[in-house]
RNA sequence: GCCCAGAUAGCUCAGUUGGUAGAGCAGUGGACUGAAAAUCCUCGUGUCGCUGGUUCGAUUCCAGCUCUGGGCA
């Protein structure tokens, strides 16, 4: 256990966390790090709202613009480039503020993961082409045989997780089931004061709505054209929300009506699952909203539960 | 005014040879330990337009009415 005080800012997408961060972070001399899977690449910048250049000269952010599109991060190297950016802020004396919505992310930062070998790309290409061959079910039924407890918890269909777990079962010889169960949930890494934001629902629709409409606004076609041609299609970030969408616009002529819809669509979809991600995530202060918090009421409760 | 077609889940519709109904889309709840904006699972009661008639029983058949679309005047 570290004996930094950070505050950590969570919740659906769309909830104006980074908003609220950019006000806490003036009002108490703090410094932004981001837990966000998408704002990490560099040039994603619209479709993943990452902050201006004007935000972040005033307040430096950490972590955002982090490595290229073609470079490979997972919650692992996350948590360790939160770790020395969260080190570096507080030598300072500063604050750190841990701004984002990826719950994977924020777990491997605060809690910890299990101890493992770095992922092998070859095993993995080899397990998946398997997968492809033989099917998901085939395959879940070779993990129940070296790895029972996995298999038992991961539905035959969920591909990405079986290979995950036969391929920590072929570089370690143990199954991932039996390291879980050993690790559980870390103890918590930092003294960290845990807020998850979110929003009324109607209000909540609104907001996603108007945010998809001002970033196509923003020239997000364009920025996404740019991107493709630097980067080509297949690199991960044009996996994510919205990107997505609107690369299919650009290269498959989908019209930009019938993509303004599914993003919202796919982003609506996609906040649901972080309010269940977040909802039974442990070690939560307080659950509340963006201006709430950024009221006095808020920022005297902020006050006191940081000990400034 | 007349003729035809339709009226069923938030939307588009299917269906019930009369025993109170089901798909797609939308939406919802959930899982998640190095891909996580990823990946995967779950969930469908609605005066079957209104009023009457026939019937043990009508959303289904019949009549009238209302509304919508199309055609003819």
């Amino acid at each position: 256990m570290n004996d930094t005080r950070i505050l950590v800012l969570a919740g659906p997408t769309a909830t104006g966390k980074s908003r609220a961060a950019l006000a806490i972070a003036s009002a108490f001399d703090a410094e932004i790090v981001g837990a966000d899977s998408v704002q990490v690449y560099r040039g994603f910048d619209i479709g993943s709202a990452k902050p201006t250049q004007e935000e972040r000269h005033k307040i430096p952010h950490h972590v955002i613009d982090a490595i290229d599109p073609n470079e490979d991060i997972d919650a692992r190297r996350y948590a360790e480039l939160a770790d020395l950016a969260i080190a570096d802020i507080s030598s300072r004396g500063k604050l750190a503020i841990v701004v984002g919505g990826t719950g994977l992310w924020l777990r491997a930062l605060l809690r910890g993961l299990v101890e493992l070998p770095r992922v092998d790309g070859a095993v993995r290409s080899r397990l998946e082409a398997d997968g492809a061959r033989v099917g998901s079910e085939a395959l879940h039924e070779r993990l129940a045989r070296v790895d029972p407890i996995t298999a038992g918890q991961v539905h035959p269909n969920d591909l990405f997780r079986i290979v995950r777990a036969l391929e920590v079962f072929e570089q370690t010889g143990t199954p991932l089931g039996e390291l879980r169960r050993d690790h559980a949930l870390g103890e918590p890494r930092y003294h960290d004061t845990f807020v998850v934001l979110d929003m009324d629902r109607n209000e909540h629709d609104d907001a996603v709505t108007r945010r998809v409409d001002a970033m196509l606004d923003r020239g997000w076609v364009d920025e996404t054209q740019a991107l493709l041609a630097k980067w080509g299609g297949a690199v991960r970030p044009f996996g994510s929300v919205g990107y997505r969408e609107v690369r299919e616009h650009v290269e498959a002529n989908v019209p930009l009506d019938e993509t303004r819809r599914r993003i919202r669509k796919s982003t609506r979809t996609y906040a649901r699952r972080q309010r269940t991600w977040f909802k039974s995530e442990p070690g939560v202060a307080w659950r509340t909203n963006a201006s709430e918090l950024c009221g006095p009421a808020g920022r005297a409760r902020l006050e006191k539960e940081l000990g400034l």
